[in-house]
DNA sequence: ACCTGAACACCGTTCAAGT
DNA sequence: ACCTGAACACCGTTCAAGT
């Protein structure tokens, strides 16, 4: 015991397990997963730094799995369509990932990767530069609220009490899974219509001083 | 001690001490909860169901103090206008609320009729029912996304490594509060147009078939 | 009815000790 | 360098005991 000849621990493995226990629906935490791995807690802090920076890794881990890929010479609007679509597909996909790091600082590489590759297609499109962050940060909201109603779509409202509307509108829906891809394609739909029309806009103003 | 003659806490007495609590920032848990109130953890499940009984009991105040009093006579876009800039101001003025809601079930009464507050406007301004908790959901998670930005808007991105726009865009922007603000005007002002763009779509093609 | 206090099964993190 | 094991200061929840 102590230190073995060849080591049980790498980042990777660790990650490995963390995607696992996570995507099992499983409450996530630094015991749980030293747990999972035969291991002491605190023999995972020689290779990380604790919850968040793990958290954070396996978010990297995401990105790069979906993010990556996606062709350099679209239009912008297209790009943009792309990268909110597979963005949720990995929401979707990996679901209770969501609770875990909509809360946390972005930090990792390839994340920040990707939200740099979207910061190019919206420049590149003629979107100024003062609001780019700003929409970046809408359709990233966009993805994110998507994915966590995919998560648990019967469970983000449970009205007790008798309502106007609410309670009919809720069990009209189609269940689950497929309302909450119509209400993703409604959204993208709006969004992308949106941004259309306020480039529209902004060229016009241009036009007009020039 | 055990049984006092007049009781200690009441819902009404624990839910002021959680907003306090969640106000200042501090870490909150159901411990640290009865530590400021001085009384033991266990007290506490006396009077509420444990701890996202507590939350969800904090939600409903604020809802009660920020979404009431709203107008009923108001044009549809106006009234969503008003609904959204409240909850946004709701999350701004407590900001440390939002991580707490984000994940949890919506079951407070009040909270239950400000959505379906929102429902009532959306059905009368003309759209179809199959959509409206869409809609909902889609301006829902713009303020709670606008909330979380203004909380901590320096932490939602933090680049280690060299990037092409991002930490270039970062540094360019407003720093921190008013950013947010500006953000969370041009973000209700794209949704509000794909709001009536849609809506006059919806219009449309109703005319058409008839 | 409403509080205490002990108990349970957890957290995340630090650090000395061991090889 | 990399693991264990003990320790610390926490969690949320249950339940018997007391008035």
């Amino acid at each position: 015991m102590a230190r073995p000849r060849t080591p049980v621990l790498t980042a990777a493995r660790i990650a490995d397990a963390a995607m696992e226990l996570i995507d099992s629906g499983k409450p996530f935490g630094v015991n749980a997963l030293a747990r999972a791995l035969s291991v002491q807690p605190s023999s995972l802090y020689n290779h990380l730094d604790g919850r968040r920076a793990i958290i954070e890794l396996v978010r990297g881990r995401l990105v790069e799995r979906y993010m990556s890929d996606i062709p350099e010479e679209l239009p912008w609007d297209e790009a943009v369509e792309l990268l909110v679509r597979s963005e949720r597909r990995m929401y979707t996909e990996h679901p209770h990932i969501v609770p875990l790091i909509v809360t946390e600082t972005v930090t990792d590489a390839a994340a920040i990767a990707s939200y740099d590759h979207m910061a190019g297609v919206l420049l590149r499109g003629g979107f100024p530069e003062e609001e780019v962050l700003v929409l970046i940060q809408l359709l990233d909201a966009f993805a994110l609220g998507s994915g966590l109603d995919f998560a648990a779509p019967e469970d983000v409202w449970e009205p007790t009490t008798p309502t106007l509307h609410l309670a009919r509108l809720l069990a009209l829906q189609p269940s689950g899974k497929t309302r909450s891809d119509q209400a993703f394609e409604i959204g993208l739909e709006m969004l992308l219509t949106a941004l259309r029309a306020r480039l529209a806009a902004h060229q016009a103003t241009q036009t007009d001083a020039s």
